[in-house]
DNA sequence: TTGTAGGCGTTATCAT
DNA sequence: ATGATAACGCCTACAA
């Protein structure tokens, strides 16, 4: 393995130096620098980031928290593109990129998760699909020990930021295109929702709502706690005579589209999220696209501006409004 | 952060000696091993995995390669659960797991890869999705630099060893049963396989060619080429007059029914792998069901063997034959 | 601007 | 059986 110390003896200079010029520091000579960076290219040096972090407090490394545990497609589809924006972030800025899974943490206490934390080293942390019921998470977010990004959720301080699309005007424009493409009798919608300890779900309503109050058509919320399942039953129930069904997620517009399939009747559903299960409904559907990758990547960003002591903030990122079929997942 | 040196002072020892007990080493009396074991407790003294990993030629990091890049459905849920078990039983062995993608390492010659992994203090990997064309990362496992442990693929040496269910006798076996369970007559089989680059292809045809003799049906083997849309058009050409569509795959098999779907038509239809997205196919459909989660578990712990000196061999997993129905995968 | 030296938390090699 | 102590590769005051 080929270290700072071989750069350091090929460039003729201190270690120290080689160091600086990896970190950027200011007070290198234009000449050195480019000695230094003659020899790393030479010698095909690559900085250990495992050393780097175990000397430095600055340059730690960020772990990703997600739950695909929750066992649908839909969560492993999302979870795995979170995973592989970060990666691929980390990968570019030379950061250690540790994916952690909420199962582990179970049953543990605030301190435990930091101590297993700590135990690696880990400064940062980006958490996806974190609800409110989960205390532990929150409150090791919210001791601020380490530099947070919390994906869709609405937490900022010091050392927290929070990413992710406004749910709330996604939600008013994607069930307002479906509204106003499907040019039939639109007064009465069924707006099937996610599960209420999410912060998404409250968004997603209330987007539903206003838009209700701004077009003027009846609007009945039943709580389909993200179950494709529920979804389908809640539809059987009260589907038959809406004219719309909007859903809180995609998995949820696949049971109600499944449903209404099955009762013989059509009505305009529309979901949340894009994920490419929507293509294998069977039926036409829009919904919200959103860049769970590019969602990763920036989160990692995020973590590391965080990390070079810049304050906590809130990032909205865009989304599409797409219709997915068959076609376009087929491949 | 509590460290070794906590311990060691409060039990009343060396660090060495704690460092012996926490790694299990044999000339510790049982009376030290107790005093550090308390210690250890009463601290919440969790090893620093990145410290040991710096430090210890024994004891490195394991990387899990992985190409979900393939954009498929089916491919992004199969990784995960490869990432997510290498990730738990790496948690329980406290080893520290890095997730890499091919795709980081594209266009890098294998020096260059080489470097990249020594950067990380990676000393083991597990490679998922490998087939015979990605030259530079067959030829990486061939170096013997790192400790190998391959999915899928006859590679095995002194440092590396490789792991899967027997694809060939799986085939065989689900091929067999739509078969018999299929009462009518069964005397002409389309299979349609995946890649030709692939060593799991090669084998579910040679699976599927013994039972062609041993039963005396008549096979017609067509490249699918793990696409859904080429196994959909094959079954257009080719799919009406046969009796069963055996495919290599179960993206393709969903796309083989859905075709048949489309041309009004029913055959019975098999697929390999057992992934959800079956469950929305439409159709009841057999497959070959693989336990991914646990390939990857057993995999690291294949990696712990080999980085524990032991040689290099040929692991079998193992499979079951399901239905997957769309009632199996609502939740 | 550059170099020296101590430290990050652990493991491993020797002595004892 | 136990304990000093030198690595591991890098960062960072501080000194020159």
């Amino acid at each position: 393995m080929v270290t700072i110390r071989d750069v350091a003896k090929r460039a003729g200079v201190a270690v120290s130096t080689v160091s600086k010029v990896i970190n950027n520091y200011p007070s290198v000579s234009e000449d050195t620098i480019a000695r230094v960076n003659e020899a790393i290219e030479e010698l095909h040096f690559i900085p250990n980031s495992v050393a780097a972090s175990l000397s430095s407090k600055q340059s730690g490394r960020v772990a990703v928290l997600t739950d695909p545990d929750g066992q649908t497609l839909a969560s492993s589809e999302i979870m795995m593109q979170y995973i592989m924006g970060a990666v691929k972030a980390g990968n570019e800025a030379r950061l250690d990129i540790v994916p952690l899974f909420f199962s582990m943490f179970a049953g543990m206490n605030v301190e435990e998760i930091e101590h297993r934390l700590e135990a690696q080293n880990i400064r940062s942390i980006i958490v996806c699909g974190l609800d409110r019921d989960m205390k532990a998470l929150t409150e090791l977010i919210e001791r601020e020990k380490f530099k947070s990004v919390v994906v869709d959720m609405p937490m900022e301080s010091e050392n927290t930021s929070n990413i992710g699309v406004d749910h709330a005007q996604a939600q008013k424009d994607i069930l307002r295109k479906t509204i106003t493409e499907n040019t039939g009798p639109s007064d009465s919608v069924l707006y099937i929702s996610g599960r209420t300890n999410s912060f998404v779900t409250e968004e997603r309503i209330r987007g539903a709502m206003e838009l209700s109050e701004e077009l003027g058509f009846e609007l009945t919320v039943m709580n389909g706690a993200f179950s494709e399942k529920t979804a389908r039953e809640i539809t059987f129930k009260y589907g038959r005579d809406k004219d719309i069904i909007a859903c809180g997620s995609d998995l949820m517009a696949i049971g109600a589209m499944k449903a209404l399939t099955d009762m013989n009747v059509f009505h305009p559903v529309c979901g949340f999220d894009g994920i490419t299960l929507m293509g294998y409904a069977g039926k036409n559907m829009t919904t919200v696209r959103q860049d769970f990758g590019f969602i990763g990547e920036e989160a990692l960003r995020e973590c590391m501006r965080l990390m070079g002591g810049e304050k906590g903030r809130s990032i909205r990122v865009p989304y599409d409004l797409v219709q997915v079929r068959y076609e376009d997942v087929l491949n």
